[in-house]
DNA sequence: GACCTTATCGTCATAGTGACATTAATCGAC
DNA sequence: GTCGATTAATGTCACTATGACGATAAGGTC
């Protein structure tokens, strides 16, 4: 084991996804300084003295969005560490991916700068997003797709009560993919722990009037929902 | 976006899994150093000025087992920044996770330091080894598990080439569950681009020649296996 | 009330899986 | 060389899950 302690600025940056108007959309603040001043990156800052990584992503997320991190499903993505990823000074950041409904204020944080949903396919590009986030970001998207797979964290995307159709689109935007509608139904209604019906029914989506659901309590989807 | 820029030290340590005498086991290291000097912990290091956390973790596989990184799958595990965790001083961990083949020599590295193989299942307690270190195994060993499920990766726990007994008995130890031999063959012999049929056959585990195989080029399996 | 829209349920063919039988190919003992 | 033990490989069958699609239900709108 090496004993030298070299200096790095430890960060936190975060991978905020919605489904805003039928697209998957990543929240972007643009950069007031240098260096990329002006260009669009992920939201982020400096862990602090006596934080906990996981407190840190929560408190840069209320300072981005203005929502408290129940808000989220807040899960740790990954830790990126170039040497020259940040051309100021050595630096690593870990990486965390937060899924919201929609419900989040637009966009308007309690922090000043400013700040924007996007739709990830827009931020696709090496150099659409500062430092490597566009990197982090694609990380970040990657791992929601998967996770959708096995775990029923597609409820996060939606508010807390939700019908199969509504679930559904969350699966088809974030996937880019068509899904058959009444084989979802009955997948999804077939898995044990799921879903947990309301009682109650909406019609906001028309048509016959939908049955409401809560997430259920079932941590992973066995067998997966699949691609 | 906080400025502040505290002082951390960043580690890169190492959950080092193979099969040997059909149990699961990790890589540790007996502390020479206070804190914990004397116990047991995952081998790790300090991440070096011009070092991407890659490089570092494949050094320090070097440095621990005396062999390159081509002998490992190596993969990013999580960060681990509780303040608290290292009582010297504020420091950040970044784990990986290496899968090695039992050919590796049995534990004797280039390091000076007193390395040994030890079941996972014996390191369960907190208290097991150094700092988080028993989390940490324990988040390793559960992405191991995960891993087997929708990747060839347990081939990583096998020499280049192997039988498919061989590779039921990764699973089977790595899970914790015994597999039906046939259903298993008929599975991963069916699974495109899982095994490539080497053309040999061998005897090494009595009875029956069995085909020897190579790992294909598929990087995940469609469907996945289950647990 | 006709009709549009979406939700929910049903049907059928096919693929995948668990449980278990059978046959095949080697080794070692005698 | 034959026999038996051992493990490999293939096969069978029932059941479950899934994809593709039809049919019915229950609200809205005009």
């Amino acid at each position: 084991m090496s004993t030298a302690r070299p200096p790095v600025a430890v960060t936190v940056d975060l991978v905020v996804l919605t489904v805003r108007d039928d697209r998957l959309q990543a929240l972007t603040v643009r950069r007031g300084e240098e260096p990329f001043a002006g260009e669009w990156a992920l939201p982020g800052g400096f862990l602090q003295p006596d934080e906990d990584l996981a407190t840190a992503a929560s408190r840069e997320l209320l300072e981005e969005t203005g929502l408290t991190s129940d808000h989220f499903h807040l899960e740790q993505l990954a830790s990126y560490g170039d040497p020259h990823r940040d051309p100021r000074m050595r630096t690593v950041t870990v990486a965390y991916v937060a899924l919201a409904a929609d419900l989040p204020t637009p966009t308007a944080g309690s922090d000043a700068a400013e700040a924007r949903w996007q739709p990830v396919a827009d931020l696709a590009a090496d150099d659409a997003l500062a430092f490597d986030h566009a990197t982090i970001l694609r990380d970040g998207v990657e791992r929601a797709r998967a996770k959708l797979e096995y775990t029923p964290l597609a409820a996060a995307f939606c508010p807390p009560e939700f019908t199969v159709t509504e679930l559904r689109r969350v699966y088809e935007v974030v996937w880019g993919v068509e899904i058959d509608p009444r084989n979802f139904h009955r997948k999804v209604t077939g898995t044990d722990g799921f879903l947990e019906p309301t009682g109650a029914t909406t019609t906001r989506d028309g048509g016959r009037p939908a049955r409401l659901y809560r997430v259920g309590a079932v941590r992973t989807l066995h067998p997966p929902l699949m691609r």
